[in-house]
RNA sequence: GCCGCUGUAGCUCAGUGGUAGAGCGCACCCUUGGUAAGGGUGAGGUCGAGAGUUCAAAUCUCUCUAGCGGCUCCA
């Protein structure tokens, strides 16, 4: 007689064993069609599950009661199409072997090994999804039944696949007293599949579904096991709400930094040149060159000192740092010396030997720096310090090269030669603290002036099972605790992430998602230990013996590429006054009023505003189509009604409306305090003043 | 690096075996037009590179190269 309790509080009671599904219907048949599923104490479960003691329920509707997607109900969907496309692509391509399929959180995925003789191939598509439609319009029920490890794993075995078998042990190990599986209706009779569920009650509640693309992954992950093929597929409980979420994929693409970049012309990737080497034209240079002066302004603030240093150093510099053998794969080869170059090959020294020569220190070399710590380090160690220096801090915009992985390759995102704005703060013990907090205090200063408030943060600490990490545990200890601690000043809610420590130190990343959901690392903050140990720095304490400062390595943006490449989205390429290449575009009417454009052109550059004049014979719709294309925040329109009143018709990016006349000279200096308020102040408020 | 897809004019793309097309952009001409595309003419391409099949290749095959989506990696 199980007792359940709903969600509002209210309790019912049934006589003898009832589905969730007859709890629905005893509320009202149209809450139970729309039902998919239910939460049983806080556990997700099938409509169809059969409750026989007392319990909280909690139904699962398609949409929640504001109308939203419900995550669970769409997750629930996405694992049951997950099935039915496994279902169709077995169909397609038989002997094909499943291994694992999981929703994600608006699509899913199935992993699969295909036969060596017949791959899967996109021209797949259409045949699977014709075969998905048929399954789909079956409306079969997802039915569940268990069995016992032993019963299980025996079917299992004698299916024959060794992937299911390791998702049934994995699931063993995982503590599961039984094994289920989920029949595409009758068990026995349909298609099948070793399963935790829950499901969806049955395929009809599939309303649009489409398989989105290929890719290959490996079993466990692992780039040494199997590969197979990812599916990736999305479904949703309409059509319509399916459209819908392609049309914004297809919205979210404009906004991609990589096509306005060249709509706009900020940055150039060119084959020649090499790969992920960034070349910034004009335009992407007066981004940069804002940003780094603002940030520059800041570092002043907060005592920094500036500092210049080589884009090489050589191969030992980074023996010592720990960089060149633990990197030694994501470098660029080293520069070997123009006298060892000649004598090996007159000894005709292969390859491999150079290579050996090179890690042993027989070689010497150059390298370009993957890292400015090593720099930084030495400059720090070119003078004896006292504690009373302390914290000594050295900026540099610096340029490093890294050889990326050419898969991995993207954009402005991930490239093999960035500048970050990095800075290294020698200090000691003692500072750590309210110098990790002033770090973390200039990346939020800076999120905060650029409006990025959709970030996270994350506390990259070290995984105790792994030994990529050098440096004394005790030391480690201390810096992961300071990093929490300096995190959780911040005011902004973090997440702990073991594994995630650079190999030299834990430490604190603000990461961002692109436009398609990919996360990226832009500002980071890490404290170590370990780099002052390995070049044995040391500064004289009160008591005059010698101590060893603590580093902290610190990038608010992390990279000028990368962050750049970020803020091209997330301003949609229409960048506030302060950054955007060109603030001010003139529009004179005609050729009759190009002597009055040139002169507003002249006393805007001369306030110091990026201007530019139109003078293309067209006309000003043209013009003003163009000039928004390019997404300037202000254009102009100057015709002989403007020069008669020494005024100008200003538009601004984004209002379909113009704003109407200002007088020419109040429009420069509100440009010109747009521009150096950072958008505190700006025009038009003045117009909305005026009009008030 | 791995799997799949893609590479045609500055940009976006059409062209599936018979030696190349559109729109935008660019140049010139006409037009002198007041808030999201006025009209005309023209220039511009060894179809990513190389090899092969063929009487004939942008088109088919192979290798390389670059980009895209993932995987793996990310100091």
């Amino acid at each position: 007689m199980p007792q359940i309790t709903l969600p509002d509080g209210s309790v019912k009671s049934f006589d003898d064993a009832v589905s969730a599904f007859d709890v629905a219907m005893s509320i009202g048949e149209r809450l139970a069609r729309a039902c998919v599923g239910c939460l049983i104490d806080g556990v997700l479960c099938d409509l169809s599950t059969v409750i026989e003691s007392d319990c909280s329920l909690s139904l699962v509707t398609e949409k929640t009661r504001d109308k939203k997607d419900d995550a669970n109900a769409m997750s629930m969907l996405r694992h049951s199409t997950a099935h039915v496309m496994a279902e169709a692509i077995q169909r397609v391509v038989p002997g094909a072997m499943l291994v694992y399929g999981p929703p994600l959180e608006s699509s899913f995925y199935y992993d699969i090994k295909f036969p060596d003789d017949r791959p899967l191939k996109d021209g797949d598509f259409e045949a699977i999804e014709a075969e998905m439609g048929k399954i789909v319009k079956e409306d079969r029920v997802f039915t569940r039944y268990d069995m016992s490890i032993s019963d299980g794993m025996e079917k299992l075995k004698s299916e024959g696949s060794k992937y299911k078998v390791d998702n049934g042990e994995a699931a063993i190990k995982a503590g599961s007293e039984s094994l289920s599986f989920y029949a595409t209706g009758e068990p026995g009779k349909d298609w099948e599949d070793l399963c935790r569920g829950p499901h969806v009650p049955s395929t009809g509640r599939i309303g649009g579904f489409k398989i989105m693309s290929l890719a290959s992954s490996y079993w466990h992950g692992d780039e040494n096991s199997d590969r197979l093929t990812r599916v990736y597929g999305t479904s949703f409980f309409s059509k319509k709400e399916l459209n819908k979420h392609l049309e914004r994929l297809e919205e979210a693409k404009k906004r991609d930094h990589r096509v306005l970049g060249k709509k706009l012309r900020l940055f150039h990737i060119d084959e020649t040149v090499g790969q992920g080497l960034i070349l910034w034209t004009p335009n992407g240079s007066v981004i940069r060159k804002e940003l780094q002066s603002f940030i520059g302004a800041e570092l002043t603030k907060q005592g920094y000192s500036e500092v210049f240093t080589p884009h090489i150093g050589k191969l030992d510099l980074y023996r010592t740092s720990g960089h060149f053998p633990y990197y030694a794969d994501s470098q660029f080869p080293p520069i070997i010396e123009r006298d060892h170059l000649i004598e090996i090959s007159e000894e005709g020294c292969s390859c491999s030997q150079l290579s050996n020569n090179m890690s042993s220190g027989e070689i010497e070399g150059f390298m370009l720096k993957p890292m400015n710590c090593p720099h930084h380090i030495k400059l720090f160690d070119s003078a004896p310090h006292s504690y009373k220096d302390l914290p000594v801090r050295l900026a540099e915009f610096g340029t490093v090269y890294r050889w990326e992985q050419s898969g991995e390759l993207n954009g402005m995102t991930r490239v093999r030669g960035f500048t970050q704005d990095d800075a290294h703060l020698f200090c000691t013990p003692e500072q750590v603290s309210d110098e990790l907090q002033g770090c973390l205090s200039l990346v939020k200063t800076i999120f905060d002036v650029l409006g990025m408030e959709d970030y996270r943060v994350r506390v990259g600490l070290r995984d105790p099972d792994s030994s990529k990490y050098t440096g004394d545990p005790v030391n480690w200890d201390k810096a992961e605790r300071a990093c929490l601690e300096a995190a959780a000043t911040l005011g902004v809610a973090f997440t702990e992430e073991p594994g995630e420590a650079a190999f030299y130190g834990p430490k604190i990343d603000f990461v961002v998602k692109d436009v398609i959901g990919r996360e990226w690392q832009l500002g980071t903050v890490q404290v170590d230990y370990n780099l002052p140990e390995r070049f044995d720095l040391s500064y004289i304490g009160a008591d005059n013996e010698k101590h060893r400062p603590v580093m902290i390595h610190r990038a608010p943006f992390g990279s000028m590429e990368r962050f750049i490449g970020v803020l091209i989205e997330h301003f949609a390429g229409a960048f506030p006054v302060w950054l955007a290449p060109e603030q001010v575009r003139v529009l004179p009417i005609s050729e009759k009023s190009n002597d009055y454009a040139v002169e507003v052109l002249a006393q805007l550059k001369s306030a110091g505003i990026r201007a530019t004049l139109d003078q293309n014979d067209q006309r000003v719709q043209a013009k003003i189509k163009n000039g928004s294309e390019m997404k300037i925040p202000y254009l102009v329109v100057v015709g002989p009604r403007d020069a008669e009143a020494r005024a100008v018709s200003v538009r601004a990016f984004g209002i379909a409306k113009d704003l109407g006349s200002m007088p020419l000279d109040e429009f420069v200096s509100a440009v010109a305090d747009e521009y150096s308020s950072k958008g505190a102040s700006s025009v038009r408020e003045r117009f909305a003043a005026a009009a008030v």
